[in-house]
Formats: C-alpha cells, sequence, structure tokens
DNA sequence: TGTGACAATATTGTTCACAATCAGATCCAT
DNA sequence: ATGGATCTGATTGTGAACAATATTGTCACA
C-alpha cells in the first residue's frame, strides 16, 4: 500500500464523493474546513475534474458550501437549520413508524424487540457506544421495514447533513436514561401494531431530540 | 437574436441546470427523452463541461437518469415512486400546515381566504387553468407561511421528480368538484388556528390526491 | 508602526483535444 | 434468410493546459 491515509483510488466523481461524504460523517472533515481540489484529488487518487464534479453533486446535497472562486468548505449547519431537520425528520420518520407497524411481521417483531433488550441492557451497562448503535440500528431499521424508499433517502439526506449535532448528543449526561423510554414506547406501538400509536411515539421522541440538542447548544454557548 | 429556441446564454452550470429543470418543469423535456451533451450545449449557449456538471446535480436531485457512457435522460418516474411521492408530501405538507396554523397573522389569514374564494369561484366557472393555478398558490403559500425552510425546500425537490403526473390530474373530469372541499377545510382549519385539524386535513387532501393518482393511471394502462 | 500599492503565489474556472465506449450498419459464411 | 463478426459514426469520459481570480507576502512611504 502506497499511502495510509488512501483509502482507496476513487475512479469516478460518485465515488470521490461518497469518499469525502464518509470522511465528513466520521468527523475526519469538520465543518468550516476549506476543501482544496488538488488535495483531494491526491488524496483520493483521482483528477481533479472528477473532484469538483463531487464537489458540485456534494454541494446539492448540502453537504459542501461553494462560493465562487473561493473554493468549497463543509457547510456548517447552525443551530436554527439542525432543529428544522429534526422537526422535518420526525414528521418522515413517524410516517415510516407507522408504515412499519403496518406491514410488520412477528420475525421482524422479535428483530425490533431485541433491539430493545440490547438498548436496555446498554444503558444498565452504562455503555454509551453500545446505546448509540441501538439507537442508529432501530432508527434504520424501521426506516427500513416501512418499505418506503423515497422517505427513507429523504431521512438520510437529511441526516447527513447534521452529523455534528448527532455527536453531541450522546455526549449529553443522562441522556440515554430519558431518552430509552421513548425508544422502548416507540417498539412497544410497532410490535402492537398500532400506527397512530407509533407516529405519536416517534414524533414525541424525535421533538425530544430536538429539544436535547437545543439545550445542548445552548450550555455551549453560555 | 440568434436563435428562438435559445432563452437566454447560461454562464455556469447552476444556470444550466436550471435551464433544464424548467424545461422539464414545462415539459419541453419529456421522460425518457435523451440529453445529448453536445445539442444542450448548443441550445443554452454553454459549454459541454457546465453541461455535463449540470446533468451531475440533476442527477442527484433525480430528476435525470445517468447511464455509464449511454448519457444523461429525463428520469421517468414510476407509479409506485410517485405514490411514495405523495405520501411523503403529505407528511412534510401536514407539517406546514400545521405550522401555519401556529403562525398565522390576520392579513394571512385574510390571503388564505381570498385564495379559497378565487378556487370556488373558478370551480363555478369551470376554469381549469385558474383552479389549478390556485392549487398551486394555496400549497405553496401554506409551505412559505410554515417558515420551515428545509421542509420547503425538500418538497420543492420531490415536486419536481414528479411533475408529470401534475398534469395528469388536473386533466381528469370532476377532480376539481372533489378536491375543492379539501383545500377549503385546510384554508378553514389554519384560519381556525388549529395546528391538529390542518395537520389532518392536509393529509386528507394529499391521500385523496394519491388515490386520484392511481385511479388516473390504472385507466390509463387499461 | 501602520498602510497602501504592487508582486508572487495558490487556487479555482474553463476549454479543448483525445481516448474509450456504445449502438447501429454492413458484410460474409453458413 | 440467419447469425455472428467487424466496421463506422456518434457520444460520452478523461485529463491536461491555460485563463481568471483570490490570497498572501513584500516593501516603500508616511
Amino acid at each position: 500500500m502506497a499511502t495510509a491515509t488512501r483509502a482507496s483510488s476513487a475512479v469516478n466523481a460518485t465515488a470521490v464523493a461518497d469518499q469525502i461524504r464518509s470522511a465528513i460523517f466520521a468527523g475526519e472533515l469538520v465543518p468550516n474546513q476549506r476543501l482544496v481540489e488538488a488535495d483531494l484529488a491526491e488524496m483520493y487518487g483521482a483528477s481533479r475534474g472528477h473532484v469538483r464534479t463531487a464537489l458540485s453533486e456534494l454541494t446539492v446535497e448540502g453537504v459542501v458550501e461553494r462560493i465562487q472562486n473561493r473554493g468549497a468548505r463543509v457547510r456548517s449547519v447552525p443551530l436554527e437549520e439542525a432543529l428544522e431537520i429534526v422537526e422535518v425528520r420526525a414528521a418522515l420518520e413517524a410516517l415510516c413508524a407507522a408504515r412499519a407497524a403496518r406491514r410488520l411481521t412477528d420475525e421482524e417483531a422479535l428483530v425490533l424487540r431485541r433491539i430493545g433488550s440490547d438498548m436496555e441492557a446498554a444503558v444498565e451497562a452504562g455503555d454509551q457506544a453500545a446505546y448509540a448503535q441501538g439507537n442508529t440500528e432501530l432508527h434504520s431499521t424501521l426506516i427500513r421495514l416501512s418499505g418506503q424508499q423515497t422517505a427513507a433517502a429523504t431521512i438520510d439526506r437529511l441526516r447527513a447533513q447534521a452529523v455534528r449535532f448527532q455527536y453531541r448528543l450522546f455526549a449529553k449526561p443522562g441522556r440515554s436514561r430519558q431518552s430509552l423510554p421513548e425508544h422502548l414506547a416507540i417498539i412497544e406501538a410497532v410490535c402492537a401494531r398500532e400506527p397512530e400509536n407509533a407516529a405519536r411515539a416517534m414524533r414525541e421522541h424525535l421533538m425530544s431530540v430536538g429539544q436535547a440538542i437545543e439545550e445542548s447548544a445552548d450550555s455551549s454557548i453560555a
């Protein structure tokens, strides 16, 4: 292997876009960081042309910000917008939860309940990483079970924009103790095949997420 | 003026993307139509490079479909996906309606009521174009009044994908007679500052839109 | 010491030529 | 005729060279 930093040489623009997106998601590229085309080209073993169109695509996705003749940077999503994103996600994930409740098979119910007990165990053990993983798994599972691909794609895009705030949240002490019952309520409603309740539980959960984000932002400013 | 078809020479990729998007929206470019880079370049007075990145951006937006070495075409959204889009729009526009109901000023209420009476008059007069315009105005006004820019942007993108089905709908005979009361119910709920009812009315309206799309598709297949 | 003009450098924007690929046409052997 | 191989024209993909612009550094002068 030639260089350690180069994950794999990306041949086309889409591949470069994927790599940059992943890097942002992983926190390797932080908000407001400048994205110099030549550097990215070398880093990912692609031509500058590919990097250029990748940056264009990421700009459309809202992950990257571009200024004429001044280059691209990782877009910094302001708190206000992050709250908007959570609100939209609440509407969409509520839709997904309701659909999942309608379509759920018995096997899928078992999977959901397992995720629930894993999360309980994680809180019990004080294992934040495990809890965070359970959280991600629960949300993505419900989205998948909904069979609503348009909603899934939209949620994905929105999540990609607001990465930064996700991190903050799990660092907040006592957060899991508050959100665990919300998660369990969602699981119960879905497994009971109650679409209305599932949607409401999901909405309430994400509203609480929004509130937590707001509070953690307040405290970091003060 | 050199050529009649050239609306205005587009200087950068974003401008070209805007032009192509408009052309698709206006029905000048129909689904599955091939988009040859050289042709577009000449048509809009841009270089092929600009057209290329414009097509990349439109692909991310889901308006255009690209196949390796075979070029781009206007993406044809299958019925199934169109219904998904309406379902997602229902969730988002319901959110917007609820927010609009909470934030509504008295002046804004007057505007909404005026749109309502215009639509009534249009149905009375059998003026389909005026009704369609009222419909667009009502939806976009509510979205604007919600102050939810993330939702607004998301809805915009989804609408752009499903243009084709909008046209069909207004051609359906008796459609306006069915949807008018739905629209009026939305207006009433928002003006009464009842977020829950406004959201429900909007959801029901868009569910009925989805059903109408499904029916009109069935009949066009049979 | 500060400030403005100017030069040097870094970076992005644009175009173009050429390579790669594909769809359809043509031709030939069976 | 038919089926396959090959050729051809059209179109897309790629990279590099050049132009335009912004940023940084330098220096004289007040």
